[in-house]
DNA sequence: TCTGGGGTCCTTCGACAT
DNA sequence: TCTGATGTCGAAGGACCC
């Protein structure tokens, strides 16, 4: 392990929420949650005055709504999130070229390879201009952690939170890691938690004093050995830049557990096609397809089939998942179906045999869907852009999402509901709006698409963007 | 309270090859 | 030729993470 804290660990605040608040200003200092809406929605962030009642990421919405009925509920807006983080890992990239990004709002990276920080103080120094550039860019903020690894800069930057910076000095790692609760080690869930309290194990120093062997009973190998060199601050993981993706998969849960037999299989052709969409996305194919099915009472199991090459062709991922689908049982209902793809390679091998076979398949395939449509036209409408302005009456307007109006400019949907929308017209460097409802086919209503939540001024070409928030 | 979606990694087991 | 040990692969499930 190095002996300067030159590995930092950043954590966006509240990360969904906080780009939420910042798109809407009625929202600033109020109770906001992020998350499916659906019967069946968890909470994907909350933000922290919502978590002052109680609420936190995934617990299931319901709940959520019961702790705290006067929040906002909002539907995750990815493509605003992604443009934000795209914007924050361009600002570590500045920093370092070694920077591993473990999701929208998180990542890991390595100031000694970037030659930016190579004792306590320059990290220091790295740490707070970083946090300062991305209030700047972002309008939103960040927690960081520094340390000499990646464990003790990740917990670093969980004290931190939110809106600071947590320096772990080398030298004071393990009387600051004894304490703590063993869930505070990486790698320890529920399961793992009760397993090692089962033993008497409740702390990280008890962890240590237990002994490797004794852990490796306990959890196994690998398990084993990992945990108790994290026990004892030691983790020599590189911040590794570039990952590759192992698997592609799709899931969808229903608000309603599906019984209908033919019902199944019509969806998991469907999640067969998104499934195989995303594959040639990443310009990919896969040797294994997994159909994955989860019954009425939350038991979930897997089938899987090997082909003898790769793949990214979607009449044979569509025919492998309804083999698959044969092997299952589901009476019952399922609540739950995914495809996915693994044994990843970056080419494919013609299957000739599936080729031939495509052009029949999709001709049943287009008499299958028609029928479908007839039996459910709201999700026909839904995948298919163009059914979906033929039945303008029914357009779907989910909460949170940007909307334009002809006379009242740019707002955001409020909620919908018989026949309305309700719609506050603000944008991010407005003072809080009005809330106006339209009937859901008012055709000066359009969807839109978010606005940066820092105006770019026009004199800047550099493509930083600097502003002052919450200003008009 | 009633549990999302997208991933990764590990373990166990059986089949098969060496 | 038979047998045991060992390794590898595929399948299934479980735990964990954000």
């Amino acid at each position: 392990m190095r002996n300067a804290p030159t590995i930092l660990h950043l954590d966006m605040d509240a990360f969904f929420a906080s780009a939420e608040q910042a798109s809407k200003p009625s929202l600033r200092g109020k109770a906001v949650v992020v998350g499916g809406l659906g019967m069946r929605g968890v909470v994907a962030t909350a933000s922290y005055e919502a978590r002052v009642f109680g609420v936190h990421s995934a617990m299931p919405m319901a709940q959520a709504r019961r702790l705290a009925p006067n929040a906002a509920y909002l539907v995750p807006r990815f493509g605003l999130y992604r443009e934000i983080s795209d914007q924050v890992m361009g600002l570590l990239r500045t920093l370092s070229p070694l920077v591993e990004p473990l999701s929208l709002d998180e990542a890991f990276v390595d100031l000694e390879a970037g030659g930016t920080a190579w004792d306590d103080a320059s990290a220091r120094l790295a740490g707070a201009k970083l946090r300062a550039d991305i209030r700047a860019v972002t309008g939103l903020t960040g927690s960081v952690g520094l340390a000499a690894s990646k464990m003790l800069a990740k917990i670093a930057s969980e004290q931190a939170k939110p809106d600071g910076l947590v320096v772990i000095e080398p030298g004071t790692e393990r009387a600051l890691l004894g304490p703590m609760p063993v869930r505070t080690l990486p790698g320890v869930g529920p399961a793992t938690g009760d397993h090692l309290r089962r033993g008497g194990i409740t702390t990280v120093d008890e962890i240590a004093e237990a002994g490797e062997d004794e852990l490796v009973r306990l959890l196994g190998k690998a398990h084993g050995h990992a945990l108790y060199a994290m026990a004892l601050a030691r983790d020599e993981r590189p911040v590794v830049a570039e990952r590759e993706t192992k698997s592609v998969s799709v899931e969808d849960t229903y608000d309603v557990d599906i019984h209908d037999r033919v019902r199944v299989g019509l969806e998991v052709q469907r999640l067969a096609d998104r499934c195989v969409q995303r594959l040639r996305g990443a310009g990919l194919s896969g040797r294994t397809i997994v159909l994955k099915v989860r019954r009425y009472d939350f038991s979930t199991l897997t089938r899987s089939e090997t082909l003898r090459g790769p793949t990214d062709d979607p009449a044979v991922v569509r025919e492998a998942a309804g083999r698959l689908l044969e092997a299952v049982d589901t009476t019952g209902g399922v609540r739950l179906l995914g495809v996915g793809v693994s044994g990843l390679a970056d080419y494919t091998q013609e299957d000739l045999f599936a080729q031939a076979q495509a052009q029949a398949q999709a001709q049943a395939r287009a008499a299958e869907e028609e029928t479908a449509a007839q039996e459910h036209p709201d999700e026909a409408a839904a995948e298919d852009p163009a059914a979906e302005q033929v039945t303008a009456a029914e357009r779907r307007w989910p909460a949170g999402h940007d909307v334009h109006h002809a006379e009242y400019g740019h707002g955001w949907v409020q909620g919908s509901g018989l026949g309305r929308v309700t719609v506050r017209f603000e944008t991010p460097d407005s003072r809080p709006g009005r809330v106006r409802t339209f009937r859901t086919d008012d055709a000066a209503l359009e969807p839109a698409d978010p606005l940066p939540l820092v105006r770019r001024r026009p004199e800047d070409s550099s493509g930083v963007c600097a502003g002052t928030p919450g200003r008009a």
